[in-house]
RNA sequence: GGAGGGAUGGCUGAGUGGUCGAAAGCACUGGUCUUGAAAACCAGCGGUCCGAGAGGGCCCCAGGGUUCGAAUCCCUGUCCCUCCGCCA
């Protein structure tokens, strides 16, 4: 959420800044709440401290064995006006409420302008794509020709956009997640967390995947409520400072987690519908922070290089670019894309995001740290970002590494997880 | 699933329907003392909203209710703890 004191007091501004998003703020339908809201609000505390006057001199004319029957009298209809106050105030701020939870974080200054993924601005590039002199496969053909990969029998047991891995393989993946973990561990000062996978709509909400984006989750049924299988690990993770106060020392904090990730893909249908590209259950290693605001744009390089890291262990060349205003996801105020080479569809394609949130999943979630300069509570800034996408990773080693017979090579930094076997 | 107990400020923890936003301790901040530190002593110290300010409102898990007045009484829900049962 927006700083609701900002919005107020410079909402063209705001709405000026949130077109790079390709945003419309209704400024003045946001005005005229925001008027009402004020009037309501003074009228309905003059009430109130009217009624706790009132109510305070009754007690001690009680306590003064005095008769109290005339006080009684004077205050008789003040509730009923104070009911009615309180009401109208309320729909008042659910209207505000329901407004300002729908508005997009405001992008950086320093972040392209642009409409979609077309106008994302590359910011470097490492490693050079491998010559091939054979034609090389994409990863679906590469796992089929010997059953590893097989998308029939998860069709089968679920539906579409499931894989069922098997054998080596599986192991594979599974040697990737614990390289992942023990790189972000060892390496980068991340505390490994394990953490619910199915989450409430108060950690969607403080996240910012609700109210708007429900489409896109799992939801289950749950009681008289729902629990929603998590469509990242940010979710959960991110959640454990909601409604904290959090000690300046304990700053900076740095998770990470492997977790699977749940998405509906609402909206996405005929779009890389081949292989493992976009499915409904993949693994993701994440890695969480939460800094002291002045120090959110720093961690978000730091954090773009702990996932490049990976990439430069399994020497898998990549490209990082700067997502331009249009596709920005709704809580970020900037992100950096990883996009790995792949050579069976000769394209560089996402494989990480990172982002800085900034104060914006904070205010929503109430997570706060104490500035021992003011001695105040103030809102954290909060990023995440992969590290990485197990599957996508999987795939792109599959199809870097492939040899002409069909054969895939382990790349070294992964041979001490796959138990000394070079080759599958 | 059954039977009980609980939820109060950053933390621990008192609390009578009426100066209770709330004792006390810890933590924190400032001061005295000290070469310095510790200890001791003194003082300060919840959050949030509206307001230029004065000031005012709201918040004792959440939502309802009773009442002139609720942290305190009643109802519903959530979470935590203990015991029994079941269980990977």
């Amino acid at each position: 959420m927006l700083d609701p004191k900002i919005v107020r007091s410079n909402p063209e501004e705001v709405a000026e800044l949130l077109k790079k998003k390709g945003y419309e703020f209704p400024v003045e339908q946001f005005v005229a709440l925001e008027d009402q809201r004020k009037e309501l609000q003074v009228q309905t505390e003059n009430l109130q401290s009217e009624r706790n006057t009132r109510s305070k001199s009754i007690g001690k004319a009680k306590a003064a064995g005095e008769d109290i029957q005339p006080l009684l009298a004077e205050v008789a209809d003040l509730g009923s006006k104070l009911d009615a106050a309180k009401a109208g105030l309320n729909e008042c701020q659910a209207n505000l409420e329901d407004l300002l939870v729908g508005v997009p974080n405001i992008p950086d200054s320093s972040v392209p302008q642009g409409e979609d993924e077309d106008d994302n601005v590359e910011v470097r590039t490492w490693g050079t794509p491998r010559e091939f002199d054979f034609e090389p496969k994409d990863h679906v053909a590469l796992g089929e020709q010997d059953g590893l990969l097989d998308f029939e029998t998860a069709a089968k047991i679920t539906g579409s956009r499931f894989s069922l891995l098997k054998g080596k393989l599986a192991r594979l993946h599974r040697a990737l997640t614990q390289m992942m973990l023990d790189t972000q561990t060892a390496e980068h000062g991340y505390e490994e967390v394990y953490v619910p996978y199915m989450v409430n709509s108060d950690s969607l909400r403080g996240t910012g995947q609700l109210p708007k984006f429900e489409e896109d989750l799992f939801k289950l049924p749950f009681g008289d409520r729902h629990y929603y299988l998590i469509p990242t690990a940010e979710v959960p993770v991110t959640n454990i400072v909601r409604d904290e106060i959090v000690d300046a020392a304990q700053l900076p904090m740095k998770f990470t987690s492997h977790t699977p990730c749940f998405r509906s893909e609402a909206g996405s249908a005929g779009r890389d519908t081949r292989g493992m590209i976009r499915q409904h259950q993949f693994e993701k290693v994440e890695m969480v922070q939460m800094v002291e605001p002045s120090k959110s744009w720093d961690a978000l390089e730091e954090m773009t290089g702990h996932a490049e890291a990976i990439l430069q262990k399994l020497h898998l060349p990549y490209r990082v670019v700067a997502l331009c205003g249009g596709d920005l996801g709704f809580s970020a105020a900037k992100t950096y894309d990883l996009e790995v080479w792949l050579p069976g569809q000769q394209k560089y394609r996402e494989i990480s995001s990172v982002s800085n949130m900034t104060d914006f999943q904070a205010r929503r979630m109430q997570a706060r740290w104490r500035n021992p300069e003011t001695g105040k509570p103030e809102l954290l800034h909060t990023l995440n970002g992969s590290g990485l996408a197990v599957g996508r990773t999987l795939l792109a080693v599959m199809e870097n590494y492939q040899t002409a017979d069909g054969k895939i090579q382990i790349p070294e930094a992964l041979q001490p997880y796959m138990g000394g076997v070079t080759e599958i």
